[in-house]
DNA sequence: AATGAAATATGATTAAAATCATAATTCCAT
DNA sequence: ATGGAATTATGATTTTAATCATATTTCATT
């Protein structure tokens, strides 16, 4: 089993402000798991106990509503830690993580890392912004969500994915989403998420390769009205 | 000047975790302000350099969309802070604070305050779980926007408003907000809050007393479609 | 009390998006 | 390779909410 203390991924996260020997503790308490794509880490309700740091692969942070629907509310990558939020205030899942890919996570329980929150003020400072961070995204996915029309928001998601997660080789997004990943995203019908993407492609600002979109005018999808 | 030791203020936010030195120490640097209603506290851009602690009276914060409209995200109270975000992630302000009615704020200036969250871990952990407990919120307003109708949201606004802020001894809504306000708050144009609330008035779910709101049966408003 | 502006209210029409229906295509397991 | 399910696509219709147009009411100011 890999060592914290020597893993590159802990640079992308707070859990680059431990010291050697809080990683060496942490590194002999987390388990290592290989999640299959479609398989759900947590659902609402549950208590996660712990923080998930995602070595490899993606998922998607959803909630059902009572509609039926699942809203997709964050996108979670390579580097990121998952369950900070529920760990921070002791309570159940509010949020339900799926596997958008193959995933290796690494799992370190509640007790562990508590201590060093309250401990190190360097990693609970770096959590901290984290969380702000995520909460600027999240207010402005609010604003976005009441003012702009299904059209913007879906323009502005496929710009966010590229510049967030960059692209392949083929110049198509990365993070590869269902039409149904994308409705959910932006919220609304996947019929409707899948007209305007046909009208994007109509227009000329992105190409489609199979299920696998790729950006054509960046400058014109940023125009979309 | 009230000092900040002796405030009772601070028992409903994180500044109940500093120490009799800390506050002392804070006292001494802070500002108190009176701000009249409809005044912007800041705007989006603004450097707040600081925290404000809410001595009395109510604001709102918002964000100008691109289609002119100004969307409420939070609404903020007496013993809440305002400013921690931008603080924390040295960014500007991400949304404008403007005052519902005649507001008594302290005024704390960064410097002292950033040495706190860096020192005194019970202080930063309280203010992680005020920040972690904003973001829970986020997280469900945005599947409130995205999955619910006008309707439903402007309910569940109704009903926040009742159970977090509380009502008049005459039962209306002690939280005062215009038609507008309401509007801003659930994402819709104002003509379209109003005609709701005609509806819910017609269906005796609500009472209006001029421009207040008296909820007259909380479960019908609860069981809204 | 009179005046005027702002806020609230309601109706008519239009626009956006959801829903329902049905093809066409892709993809996976056998 | 092939059948069948899942996904993607498109059309027709309905629903929801925005917009435009006017009243009506409220409220602060003189």
């Amino acid at each position: 089993m890999g060592k914290c203390e020597q893993c590159i991924i802990k640079q992308f996260n707070a859990l680059k402000s431990l010291s050697k020997e809080e990683l060496v503790r942490i590194s002999s308490c987390k388990t290592s798991m290989i999640i299959k794509k479609g398989d759900v880490i947590f659902e609402e309700g549950d208590s996660i106990n712990g923080v998930y740091c995602v070595k490899d692969g993606i998922c998607k942070l959803s909630k059902l509503s009572s509609n039926g629907k699942d809203q997709i509310v964050k996108i979670v990558v390579k580097g990121d830690l998952l369950g900070q939020r529920s760990l921070i205030t002791g309570e159940t899942a509010n949020l339900q993580a799926t596997a958008l890919n193959d995933m290796e996570l690494c799992f370190i329980p509640k007790n562990e890392i508590v201590n060093d929150l309250l401990n190190n003020s360097k990693f609970s400072f770096d959590v901290l912004k984290e969380m702000a961070h995520d909460l600027k995204e999240a207010d402005d996915i609010i604003v976005n969500m009441a003012q702009k029309t299904v059209r913007q928001r879906l323009a502005e998601t496929i710009i966010y994915i590229h510049e967030n997660f960059g692209t392949n080789p083929d110049g198509t997004l990365s993070v590869l989403l269902s039409r149904e990943d994308f409705a959910n995203i932006v919220g609304t019908a996947v019929e409707s998420a899948i007209r305007v993407l046909s009208q994007f492609k109509k227009e000329g600002l992105i190409v489609t390769i199979g299920k696998r979109i790729k950006i054509n005018n960046i400058e014109g999808l940023k125009r979309v009205e």
